[in-house]
DNA sequence: TATGAATGAGAGTTCATTCAT
DNA sequence: TATGAATGAACTCTCATTCAT
């Protein structure tokens, strides 16, 4: 009756691609639904699998939620790693430096999303906020607290609480990541991430700048 | 029919209080699980009350969550009204004046749950978080630019980037909020809010201090 | 437009009668299909409740299992203690009284499917079979050695070996039960349990009977 | 197109292996775990095949199963039919043979999984059960009756109920089969079959023996 | 012939919501 | 006003079956 029209396949096997893409899907679907509100099924739709496929790869939602987390954090360790082996010139050259990249590398990433689903969903997985809290808080802090406390001893910096100031100092680039997935949307122009770093890094050398520095 | 005999009622009547026990309730579970991960039998459970109580006053779990988050913008804004329409001194003083009273209204007191929330839960609750934008973001940002916008004017501040700089003084607050309800139970002494306060304070001070000011 | 007809309510409160109801249809599921096919919708339909209602009052299929099981043992157990305890004449016509009573209450009675689940499904319910095993087995066991020990001690029965003995003796009545649930549909005319007894306690008297008893 | 070079082949051919094979597999997790509990993965596993290759040798899981029991019903007929014609001497002899080989040859045997299977999933499988009960049942009987109906006959036996005692003489076998599939495991000694037999012939012995045949 | 990645229907379970009491 | 038994839709997860390789 009908001529014999080939059909496209009704799927590929794509073993080693798949999980990838799985894992970017749910990345951006856990970032915007959450944790819990999350739903496989659009998570599969988005990866363009079915359902069932999810399974071969992740042993459950729970698992597929680690995965998520602990890829990107392995990209922000690289990052931080890399950034941490290149303190050329001086402290707050090198400060300047870490920020930078970070910015670029993660706050303009979608690697952005992970901070806000910690966040939401810290109460409910403890073990994977105390993983992120291990290896990515604690890091951060010893990386940025680190360089404050060589500036202060090089007489480049003011002599600040270094145990609170990290803090202040990451907290502007946090608060990026977090506005970018949620006010994101009800601002025309969008953030210009750039100029917020540049902002906050004149606060920050004025901020921090010794007496001795201020010559310069 | 019969005699009006006063019989000691069933259940008590608290017309009045109930719903803010409901209230109370609801922030704390909101902000353990999530929106999504809240189950409304733990809320009834905490509240005293049972399931069916809530929806009598209630519609249901969004306008239950929507209630939450505006009664806390009632509390927020009356502060911000409030210190806003105190400025005596200079713009330091008026800003350090702003920042303190927050610091204890809002991030000391379980308020500083709502921004876990909002952000969590953005993407599932687009009028809630436009709301949220409109009524405690935009005034939160008028009201820490016009201190530095005026402070500029008067030759106190640098000319920073005001446009960018409002969300700088406020990022450190917010982290801690968020700190407080995602991390504190990983550290055994807890946040030092007034600590973090003084040295987010000192930096704040020295960035923004103009030649002029530097004679103090 | 229409008459204000009243309509039959959706449902009823019926906190107390609910359970046994959901117990009855269980077993009649379970037993048809065994536990793993049994599917908790059908359960659900044939005891006239809503799926979700099953979780009112047990927490899973499993603990639903458990229930039906233990249920059942519950009638099981009351009658061998009150048999046991009436040992009035001699062994032989205890041993006719334990099994006549046992053919009636549990044979011929929708107990009878109990023995058929266990079998079919013992290798996924471990600790129910164990349980079973215990509670049912291993009582059985001790009431029908028992018997048949003092039967030989009195010189009633002849020396048998009653380690195995007591088996032999059950083997007829289980598999009644099991005959009952498999093969009764293909049987027009059924069982006739009491005419199976008769004849089993015809030959067992024979088999057991001492000579000094053969006077009789 | 091209020339028929022989290649060495990438999978063995044991075309007539395999299905033996996994019908062995799929007889021990069906037993195991019941037919719905059984995955299909374990038997491939089991079997050393993958689970598409199930697919080639049976069309469904419903068909595996009826060929798992169609074919250990050809061995039970074999042995039935070498059994039934061996009627060399009196009929007490040949019983006492008929039970001995099928204790040796079903019952201690993986065969005497089948009936568990069967028990369990009567009501899934009506046509199985009917196969089983015309082929082996029913065959059963027609063999254990007339041995007892030519013994009572010959004035070996007492005048039992022929219609009843089949199935009692049957029992004590049947039940051993379950008992090993399903309360093994908590007996630390196991099931000796042997001796359970021998106190079931001694039973069955004194159970049938006419008056002329109490002399021997 | 053989594989195993991919599918999708169906299962158990949860929970916001309703409503008889 | 207050309850909580009852509902049913939606979710996660499993697994028999298909099919590109």
């Amino acid at each position: 009756m009908t001529d014999d029209v080939p059909q496209p396949p009704r799927w590929q096997r794509r073993a080693e691609s798949r999980p990838q893409e799985v894992l970017e899907a749910a990345l951006a679907v856990f970032v915007e639904r959450g944790y819990t509100a999350a739903s496989l099924d659009e998570v599969a739709r988005r990866a363009g699998v079915s359902k069932g496929t999810l399974y071969l790869y992740f042993d459950n939602k729970a698992e597929l939620f680690k995965a998520v987390i602990r890829q990107s954090l392995v990209s922000n360790m690289d990052e931080a790693r890399t950034l941490a082996a290149q303190h050329s010139g001086d402290n707050w050259e090198l400060l300047t430096l870490v920020l930078r990249e970070f910015t670029h590398k993660v706050v303009m990433s979608p690697l952005s999303g992970i901070p806000k689903l910690i966040l939401g969903e810290a109460g409910n997985f403890p073990e994977i906020t105390r993983f992120y809290f291990d290896e990515v808080v604690q890091r951060g802090r010893t990386l940025i607290q680190g360089i404050l406390e060589r500036g202060i001893a090089a007489g480049e910096f003011r002599a600040v609480d270094t145990e609170e100031a990290w803090r202040i100092v990451i907290a502007p680039l946090v608060l990026s990541m977090l506005w970018k997935h949620t006010f994101q949307p009800f601002e025309p122009q969008g953030l210009d991430f750039e100029r917020h770093l540049r902002t906050h890094l004149d606060l920050l050398r004025h901020g921090l700048a010794s007496a001795a520095s201020h010559q310069e």
